[in-house]
DNA sequence: CTGAAAGCGCTTACAG
DNA sequence: CTGAAAGCGCTTACAG
């Protein structure tokens, strides 16, 4: 910087001017710095910037999932699931613009003493909380830390925390009108776990809808939101329920394993069950038939996030608020 | 970090020595000085230390991709890509127990100048980088700035750099072998891109083996490494070459969608025509039949990118060097 | 083994 | 509009 200063005969304090922007300073000046950072080829050092800003210009994403045995196997459940990846996809692009960097932290709880202090040493300015599972007290412990921060989908427990979600319940009755538009009479769902919002939010919304419209009782089983589980869940349930004409399915990925348990049993998809999914992920497209499914628009949500953090963290003394996505249905074929 | 110091009754030299573990603080002073920072809630900064020590304990990994029209598609394809995401799990699980943490920077040619300037700030110690198209100037752009880097995959241009990789010749052989001890007698395959070297060296890798068993020609397609242009290389093969009876698919995803094809066009598999793919990714395990594959472990090669790419950043001297992992033959039922 | 002091490379009131 | 100077919060030779 010194040379900088130097070769374009100015102080430090106006080089640094320069490049940060300021409005003030005089034009022929601010060209001749602007040389002479070309001549030297001078790249600002960030740490001493951070030090003194007490920014650190990236924000870390952290996903919170429960605890596993295999924690190898945890990683990789991670980074290859479609959600996720939706997600990091959407935070990148609105954060990009701001020259804002992404730090990916997966934990589950045995390490959430490292995320905390992590978190708290300042290597970043905020954080995109993805945590669903209920008895998580990693969304408290970020709360507490008075970090700015936004959750990803409302926070089981009451905490005045950002968030960003789509409307679960009318998700679902988008999916159970459907069905019964297409003329389903006997209509059944596979849920996603009950102990995390989403999962009952999308059960309740189903079977609330249904019951306005007649409907006296809707079997349901509850499922784990992978495929495997989508395979064994419609097995039992077509086993429990054989005169199922309707079905939907709270994720694409269980879906798509329902799917093949259908072609497995035999059964025609639309005509003989009509299958609906949630999510419109890219599973939706590998399904055959391709899947009808309720499009939650992730990434828009996922740049939401980044949108709302990076105003958190201009203005620390905003409230928090909640944003909420409208889903859409995408018809296909499989219902 | 005064107040640690005055709470111990020692010199912010001393606390800083605790800190970083010196051994050659005396026990008892170490242990005041611990209870002090448990008291304290003490954390220190990372930026200050940064600019001291000149390291930030965090490393990139650079994704580099052709550029495409579409730029939210493509921050979508990286981050939902099984290969990718199993590189981003073995990269994490090698860099955590040191306490290094990993900011992920996709990137086509548009903006290389920004991951450069980037790298160049000091963000991170050093870079894992992913580049496998052949025109891509990235690589050799992070030779030269001379931050510690490695490579994933033998670079296209001979660049003295350290890279991981897979014996890619040895795991097409491999497939060639299986087929033919099957009873394969009309081979095929569907290449990868042939402008990337791993593309390249799978075909290369299967005819040369083909050949020295007497084949005089071996008929291939080139694919372009996902699911839908495997179902229509697949097509396209099968209906110049309707005698196919064993084939081998550069990579699981477009042996997905060969798979599919197969189905389309009523030929049973294995019985008919066998397909053996390449990765034992995910994918392999989403088919139907489960696909027979040529194992890359890819999390342990990420772990090693990890481990060589913190050696060099310990010692800066040390010379580049490539290290091979040796593929194997995952038997299911697709061959 | 410990402390006083210098220094890492920036930014930003404060004067002028 | 610009510069001199203080200061951000650490680490690390250098003495002792």
């Amino acid at each position: 910087m010194d040379q900088v200063a130097e070769a374009a005969g100015v102080s430090r304090a106006t080089v640094s001017r320069v490049i940060n922007g300021a409005p003030s300073v005089d034009a022929k000046i601010r060209e001749m710095v602007q040389r002479a950072i070309a001549d030297t080829g001078y790249v600002p050092n960030v740490a001493a910037r951070s030090l003194v800003t007490r920014r650190s210009n990236s924000v870390a994403l952290v996903i919170s999932e429960p605890d596993r045995p295999d924690n190898n196997s945890f990683l990789n459940r991670i980074f290859t699931d479609p959600y996720f990846g939706r997600i990091t996809a959407g935070a990148t692009s609105a954060l990009r613009p701001h020259d804002i960097h992404l730090v990916v932290i997966p934990t589950d709880s045995t390490d959430h003493h490292q995320v905390v202090r992590y978190l708290r040493q300042g290597h970043v300015d905020g954080v995109l909380l993805i945590s669903s599972h209920e008895q998580d007290t990693l969304p408290r412990q970020v709360h507490d830390l008075g970090i700015p921060a936004v959750v990803a989908a409302r926070p089981t427990a009451p905490i005045a925390v950002s968030y960003v979600d789509v409307d679960q319940r009318l998700g679902a009755q988008l999916a159970a009108e459907h069905l019964l538009d297409r003329g389903c009479r006997t209509l059944a769902t596979i849920s996603g776990p009950l102990d995390i919002p989403s999962g009952l939010d999308r059960l309740n919304g189903y079977r609330d809808y249904l019951t306005r419209r007649g409907f006296s009782s809707v079997p349901s089983i509850e499922g784990d939101f992978t495929r495997a589980g989508g395979e064994s869940a419609a097995r039992e349930l077509l086993a429990a329920h054989p005169a199922i004409d309707g079905l939907f399915v709270a994720n694409d990925l269980m879906a798509e394993g329902a799917l093949r348990t259908l072609q497995d049993l035999g059964r025609r998809v639309p005509d003989d069950i009509a299958v609906v999914g949630f999510d419109d992920s890219s599973a939706a497209l590998d399904c055959r038939p391709l899947l009808t499914t309720v499009r939650q628009p992730v990434e828009e949500m996922a740049a939401e996030m980044a949108e709302v953090l990076m105003a958190h963290i201009a203005s620390p003394g905003r409230l928090p608020r909640s944003v909420t996505f409208q889903p859409s249905l995408v018809i296909r074929e499989s219902a």
